[in-house]
DNA sequence: TAATAAGCGAGACGGTACGTCATGTCTTACA
DNA sequence: TGTAAGACATGACGTACCGTCTCGCTTATTA
């Protein structure tokens, strides 16, 4: 994350130029488009956003945190949209990912942080706050009322209901052993509600 | 994989010294085991087995191929055991996964391969025919036996529920959002025979 | 050369440092000194001089360019005695890179030299500036004299008395067929007044 | 030159295979020609010429012995033309040099040549041995002549005279300060004789 | 005719060095 | 204090050659 956002910010001194700000972040989209997250350097991307190295360093101490914060940028919150039935809400829930990922950009960005986070704990600590947290609790609480409102129907702890349909989804666009795509997910809602359904 | 793996070879030219051989393997395994594989370099390597960098490269071309080959050469397959339930056969199979991933070098090893993977296509491509592609196979033919003998009784796709099962397993040991352990995998199957069993 | 010659830098960055730079010339001169030009690597140079070898290529580009700047910052322009004749000005011109080339040192740095250029147009060009066009016009200038005051009276042509006297200076270093000292330089000269003398 | 001129030969074994040794000389002349002498390795020129690296360091032990084999193999003496006067048979000789010169092939190998020995004293003995001593013995019958039949007239050393002729052709060749073609060697010859001639 | 000896290609091997790239830190002048 | 520029030590990259070696095989001479 960048390092700014530690809320003080009396301002002391020459004030951040959110230009240079810009350059580095469209660079690094460019360049994570482009050649993907492999050939991003601190070096690299220094020359092409024409920004001194020191500039990048002073926001992101390493490529994940800045990988990480592309990656959140351009996140938005799902809209909530109200009285669907459970399997409705959680097959849009869910397509909204393979939607997003169909563009190559967000492919690239979540295997790799994904990846990088294999040997950076704190990277995987934010990844697990910001990008793993967040969808849990949503389908959870999607869940939860739809247990109230029996449309599911099983004594599973409820963790690995949630481990098994999100399990499924990053076993294929990590391990891409068969396309991840909207029919993957609309035979996995299927299926779970085949499973888990009431009736 | 190893070069060598050229089907057969004639025999030309100076033969491949297996000492050689050994020396960079049990050497990477150290390093592996020591300082993790973001510290595996070439160079490191080769300094630490005694060996030049090219009786290396000769064998692997990038570091994921070598990653691969260590993890094979651990790799044994498991005891068939007959006369099991279903569940129990399950059980006893993800188990295995679990208890070697106790061993931090297997854990990192597996961890770091698929990492590695998500920037090298080549790579991937051998992870699904090695390590994806044999465990979907094991399983999958405990099921079609488990749905002869009427102890799954479910209409989702089997593929899917293939899905659930290692997606689960890989999930939680790359997000790292909750435990890998045994207690996990027990959950897991009661969870699954519990939606998909029969009864 | 340096690449600082480029004339004059608006002095941006961190400047150069003048030890590291100074760190480079010594461990030069001692390679040189101690075994010779051949075994004047970028690797042992950098070691030996505890220097980052990326230090040593932001100055030289190539070993050959060292070499020359080593050569270059070790000459002094001779001290101009006026009044003698011309052939005792040309004596003790000549005299002095005998001298100097008694001091293994000089041997081997233009020895080197010169074979350097052989495969490298732009080093040669750099020698013909630095080290050959200085010297013939320091002897054709004292030639020009020695006509005019009816020294030398002779109708060849004085660029092919240059390059006899040179030449057979560079012949005798190169080729080694026969001793390279003083006396050499003295029959040298005693032959050249005796075809070329006037009287 | 090749080990096996040994002149003993009781011939034991198998003989070497002379299409072998053509390949090498082919395939080396090559890389001289297109490449220079910089280019030539010895692993490069196994595998140009489709020969084993051992059959190349069986021949030769280093690559200026090659070299010199390659200079020497195209040598032949020249023809003595008798009836000729000094300045003629001199203007003659050096001619040929400068003709053969004319050949990037001859330019390349003999200033590799020269190179080369500058950091090999084996080298420089035998191409004191092999080039330069017939060249002088050549001229400096030619001169003994001249000087028994009154078209010399110096008291300067022979061998200082040898000095400055050749030196000035080495110098033009290894400096290239100015063209070494017909033209110079003409203008030496006649500056030569305009100082040393007789009348 | 068998033994012996060398030639030969292929290619492994431990080395050394190459020239480049990226890392993260630093130092400077300027804004 | 931010910034661009760039120096710096470090370390790794992947490649090229070096000169030596070890193989299987071939081609000669000698016993």
């Amino acid at each position: 994350m960048a390092r700014t956002d530690k809320t003080e910010a009396p301002a002391r001194g020459r004030p951040r130029n959110h230009r240079t700000h810009g350059a580095i972040i469209t660079a690094a989209n460019e360049i994570l488009s482009e050649q993907g997250f492999a050939a991003l350097s601190f070096e690299g991307l220094a020359a092409r956003a024409g920004v001194s190295k020191t500039s990048i360093y002073r926001r992101w101490s390493s490529k994940g945190e800045l990988l990480l914060d592309l990656y959140m940028s351009e996140v938005s919150e799902p809209p909530e949209v109200p009285g669907r039935s459970f399997p409705e809400a959680l097959e849009e829930y869910l397509m909204l990912t393979v939607v997003r990922l169909e563009t190559p950009w967000w492919s690239v960005a979540i295997r790799s942080l994904v990846a990088e986070a294999q040997s950076d704990e704190a990277l995987a600590k934010l990844v697990r706050q910001k990008v793993v947290g967040p969808r849990r609790a949503a389908v959870r609480k999607l869940m939860i009322q739809a247990f109230k409102q029996g449309e599911l129907a099983t004594s599973a702890d409820i963790e690995v209901l949630l481990d098994m349909l999100f399990g499924a989804m990053w076993y294929r666009l990590l391990l891409s052993h068969a396309p991840f795509d909207r029919r993957f997910v609309s035979d996995l809602v299927d299926g779970f509600m085949d499973m888990a359904g009431a009736g």
